[in-house]
Order: structure tokens, then sequence, then C-alpha cells
DNA sequence: TTGAAAGCGCTACCAG
DNA sequence: CTGGTAGCGCTTTCAA
């Protein structure tokens, strides 16, 4: 398997009977060679299909042309979305992507991150990677651990560093925060211009910046109408579809009293949809539902499920433009800001009409 | 950002007083070192958080610690539960994952594949990982281009490859063939067995071999049973939701007659219950369904969706295992084989009583 | 047990 | 325009 040996520039040079910086000048194409030599050297490497070692490049100039990112988990369709874009641009520019899981919180698989997120920090400097994308993780937390502040800090003094998360204050690097609770301001006064009035939240973990800001941004919404919280109203869990159906069941278990409510995201959405018709509730007809944040089959789901889209793509080709401008030197982080999309579809009902014992 | 130099071995010994090769044996452990001045040497490592160039060593050892990952799109469930699995397994072997995604045959994004695999193969080679993993792609076609030929095999004579995929041959690579039709064959007994006879194929590429060895599957699965296959109750089109809304449309527009359907996946049998429901009729009431190709979120439909389960996790387990050993040169491939397992849920329906129009 | 030195494959600088 | 040479950070002989 493979264990023909490596051509080298060495073997080409002789081969060529030109030296070693001869080829290196062919390969480079920067400095001039005389025009019957170029050819020769070329023919040379197409016969035995030569290729430059990055490894030996690497040594040289400190770029790998490799980048590294860093989630949770990239069977989220969050993140596997706002990944495919990551990598379609650094392809473009030429960079090669070290993807790495650290299941932080990963509650879906049953299975549990082994290696502490500082793990993968340092193997990111050992491949001196060009430049690394945080997407998530410990770093969205309310409260971060002290180590983990450490080694980010650490991160970021060896290489360009790119998060999106919550910012940490006196860490050197760029900060994207992705969540400003519009979307959910948005869909509640959605509901509410529908007529309903007793909204629930449902799913995302406690502790975690994006659920935190969600619920505020229900809350303040809840106010802003002259409307009490109702703690009995809000059941938190986590981001996945399981979680999304304990939750709901959490809800309906306290007899709770709601028309309508918010889900975290499609995941929790469905979740939740499952465990109410499990009880003989549909959506829309006895319970409207939006979710905060679109996966990619709302559009297919029956009913189709409200969203709103916070459009990780976009996020996706952000953050590598952002990090790859870092790692060019060229110009000063933007701040990242565009508007999540409230996407109608069928699980929000329509106004009154629908369930007449609506008041 | 970032541009505090980078801490070398050099530095390291002079710090400590001894000679580079002396801290290299620290570092390796593998050698004897006077116990004071490795603990010296350790002092000044934890000091400066010292790491290892993993380039500089792998000019050395022709060893990156690095595996490629090379699959059509991260955002089909099917490929991110296989990647997940993969990685932690490397991760485990103490290996990083460069992943590419080729978006080779991507229908879902709209957005297609402006490299070649070969360029991909090619990268991999420049970036000398240790090994690379195909999964998919043009290999999974029936008929593969002659230049795609040369570029696998370029790249299998320069490193270990494991292709999930078609045979080729000629070529020095391992091949995991993941699917025989059983998962079909079986899905289909069951649901003759429930009293259906005029049952559907929906969904899958023509010319892909999961495709035609899945319709094989059933087209002998019909004839077993001494039904005849009629092309008219075979729609196929593509792997996402869009595809299974339309091959479903596809089919309900010739009229054809059926009362049960196997999807090609299950984004295939979302798409095709969507478009069912967009005509009233109902899953399972109506027309029963069950999908070939199991994702994650098919416990929580409505109705929950039956469907076969290929176990992309184990395969994935599979591929890195095989490939490791390859590397390490251990052993020789086995070939794998795993028992698909029909998952039976609300979407197959039960028998005849559900729908007493059905004969 | 240790240090000096060669060299991995390549680039970049220098002199010619 | 070209070849020789130093050296990137590390491992690995080879002597001492």
């Amino acid at each position: 398997m493979g264990e023909k040996e490596h051509i080298t520039i060495t073997q080409i040079a002789k081969e060529s009977n030109v030296s070693i910086s001869t080829v290196s000048r062919v390969l480079n194409g920067n400095a001039s060679v005389a025009p019957e030599k170029k050819k020769r050297v070329e023919e040379i490497i197409q016969k035995y299909n030569f290729s430059p070692s990055a490894i030996a490049r690497g040594l040289i100039s400190k770029k790998t042309k490799t980048l590294g990112v860093i989630l949770p988990d990239i069977t989220n369709p969050y993140f596997s979305s706002m990944f495919l874009e990551i990598e379609r641009f650094a392809l473009e520019a030429g960079y090669t992507i070290l993807l790495c899981n650290t299941l932080f919180g990963g509650s879906s698989h049953g299975i549990r991150n082994t290696k502490e997120e500082a793990y993968y920090f340092q193997m990111m400097i050992d491949k001196q990677v060009d430049g690394v994308m945080i997407i998530g993780g410990q770093v969205d937390l309310i409260t971060v651990e002290e180590s983990y502040k450490q080694a980010l800090k650490r991160l970021s003094e060896q290489l360009p560093v790119v998060v999106i998360g919550r910012k940490i204050d006196e860490i050197d690097c760029i900060f994207i925060q992705q969540e400003n609770g519009l979307g959910v301001t948005t869909a509640f006064n959605y509901l509410y211009m529908l007529g309903h009035r007793e909204i629930a939240f449902v799913g995302g973990q406690t502790n975690v910046t994006i659920t935190e800001i969600r619920l505020n941004a229900y809350k303040n919404a809840l106010q802003a109408l002259g409307l009490e919280v109702d703690e009995q109203l809000i059941s938190l869990s986590d981001y996945y579809l399981e979680d999304g159906y304990q939750a709901m069941n959490n809800l309906m278990s306290r007899k709770a009293k709601f028309t309508a409510f918010l889900a975290i995201n499609d995941n929790v959405a469905l979740g939740a949809q499952r465990a109410l018709y499990d009880q003989n509730l549909k959506v829309p007809d006895d319970i409207a539902v939006i979710s905060c944040d679109q996966f990619l089959t709302g559009e297919y789901q029956i009913p189709r499920l409200a969203s709103i889209n916070h459009h990780p793509d976009i996020l996706g080709r952000w953050v590598i433009n952002t990090l790859i401008n870092s790692i060019h030197g060229t110009g000063e982080p933007i701040q990242f800001s565009f508007t999540p999309e409230l996407v109608i579809r069928e699980s929000c009902g329509s106004a009154i009409n629908h369930n007449p014992m609506r008041k």
C-alpha cells in the first residue's frame, strides 16, 4: 500500500540537469528561468507527477495553509451548514480545514467529550495551522472556567483566532456574537399578533449564552406588551430532539396553559411537537410553534415549521473571511450584524380562525 | 494578533543549559537523561508552554499524524454521523482529521463542486497526510471517469487509502462496500407482509451504485414473490428533501397506483410524504412508507418514520480502524459485513386494519 | 549520559 | 539567469 518512494525536488533537479534552486523557481514561478530549462523541468515534474512537500515548505514559511475549526458537534445542522460555507471559502483562498468536534455538552449521542477543549487548542498550535475558528462550546457558557480562559489566551497568543461566542475580556481574539435576540422578539410579536397571549418557551440549556439571550428577549417581549413573565411557561433542557420532547412533557405535566410556544431550535420544536402529538394535541390547530433557529428541513415537515433563519451560512462566510483577513493583517475586524429572518410557515397557524377556542 | 515569537527547542536548550539533543530526549522520553537535567528541562518547557513543532517532526518522520476525509457533503446526516465516529477514533489514535467536502453531486445547496475530486486527492498528497478515507462521491457512480480512476490510482500509490464505495479494479485501495440491498429486501418483505402489493420506489439518482443496488433488491424482491416490476412505480431523482418531494409528485402525476413506497433515505421519505400530504394523502393511513436509510430524526417525526438503520457510525468506526491498521501495516483488510436493521415505526402502518380499502 | 553534526525537503539569499 | 549554501525545528546517528 503506497510504499512507493516519494519524489523530491532533488531528484527532479538531478534528472533535469539543473540545480535545486532552478526547480524551485519554476515551481514557484516568481523568478525568471530560461525557457528551455523551464520546459525541461516542467516535463520532468509532469513525468513524476511531482508536487512539493507542503511540510517542508511550511517549515520555512511558517505557513501551513491549513486552518482549524473547533466546534461541538458536526451532526448538528447549524454547525454543519456553517462549516460547509467555511470550507468553501477556505478552499477558494487556498486553505484546507482541520476539523475537531469537541462534543462539548453533546447530549445527543450519549457520548461525551473525552478531551478538554484545551487539548484541541494545543493540537492546533502543534500542527501549526495558520488560524483557528472556534464555534461555540465552552465559550458560549455564561460562566467560563478559568482554565479554559487560560487555554484560549495561550492559543490566541500563538495564532489568529476568531470565536463565535461570547466576548471574554483580555483575550486577544476576534469575537463574533451571533445572537442578539432580535429574531426571538420578532417571532414572539408575530405570535402575539396572531392572538396568542400564553406563549411558552421551550428548550435550550441554562447557563448558555444563546439560551439566556433568547430567553431574555422572550421575557422582554412579554413585558413590553404588558404581560407577566410566567416561569411555569419556561421549560429549558438542551438543544436536541429528545430534549424538546422532554421539555414539552415537563411543560404539560405542570398543567401549564399555553396556546403557542417558541422552541430554541428546529430540533427542539420537532421533539416538542412530537410530545404534543403523543397527547393528541395538534400543531398548529391546538398549539402554534415557531422555532428560533432554522435548520434545513422545516419546509418539508408536517406541518411546515415556522422558524427564524439566522443564516448560519452567511455567518460561516463571515467568520472565514474575518479570519483570513486577520491572517493577512488586512483591516480591522468589523462587527458582524445581520437581520435574522422570520420564516412564516404552517406551524404557527393563522390568526384566530384556525382555532375558535382561542380567545 | 498572535505575533508572539514561537519558542523552539533551541531556546529551551539554551535556557536549560543542555544541548538540543537532550531536550529532544526528554521530549520523547525514550533515551535516558540524568534526572536533575531532565527536571530542569521540564521546568523550562513548562515555563514557556513549549510544544514541539509537528511540522518539523513530520519532515523527519514522514508522518504527520493527520488523516484526510473526503466526502461529498457534511450537511448530509449520513455523512456527518459517520464522520463523528471517524474523528473520535482518529483522536484516540492520536490523529487529526483534514475534512474536504467535494460537493460532488450536491443538489441540495444549489452550489456545485468547483474543484474536481482529483484536486482534493492532490491536496492530501501535498499536505502529506498519513492516510485518506474517501466516502462516496464519484467512486459511487456506476461509470467512473477515466481521469478519476487515474487520480485515485495516483493517490493510492502515495498513501494508504480506504474507500467506501464500489470496487475499482487495479487500484490498490481498500474498498468497503456499504450496501448489499439486504435492508431493502427486508423492508420490502415487511410491507408485503402487511398486505401491500403495489409498492413504489422513490428517490435516488440513477447511475449511482447505491441506488442501483437498492433498486435491484427491490426488483428482485418483487420477482421473488411472483410480482411484476412496474416501471411506473419507480421514480428516481436524488437524495435530498426536494428530490423526494419532486419524485413523489412525478409518481402521482402518472396516476400510478400504490399503497406503500420505499424511499431511498429519510430525506426523500420526508419530502415525498410532504408531497402526499399536499394532495391530502396521509401516511400511513393512505400510503405507508419505509425509508431505506435512517437519519437521526425518524423517531420524532409525525408520523414516526420507519426505516432501515445502516449504522453509519459503525461503518465509520470500521473505516478508520481499517485505515489505521493499514497505515501500521497491521493485518489484512477484512471484509466488512453487518446486518442493516429494520426499524419499524408508525409510518409503515399496521396490517390491513388501518385502511380497510386496501385489499 | 551527553553533545556535535548531519540531514528531512524546501526556500531564499548570495555571488557569479 | 543560475548554482551554491545556509537554515527552518527537529530527530537521530556517532563519538566522546
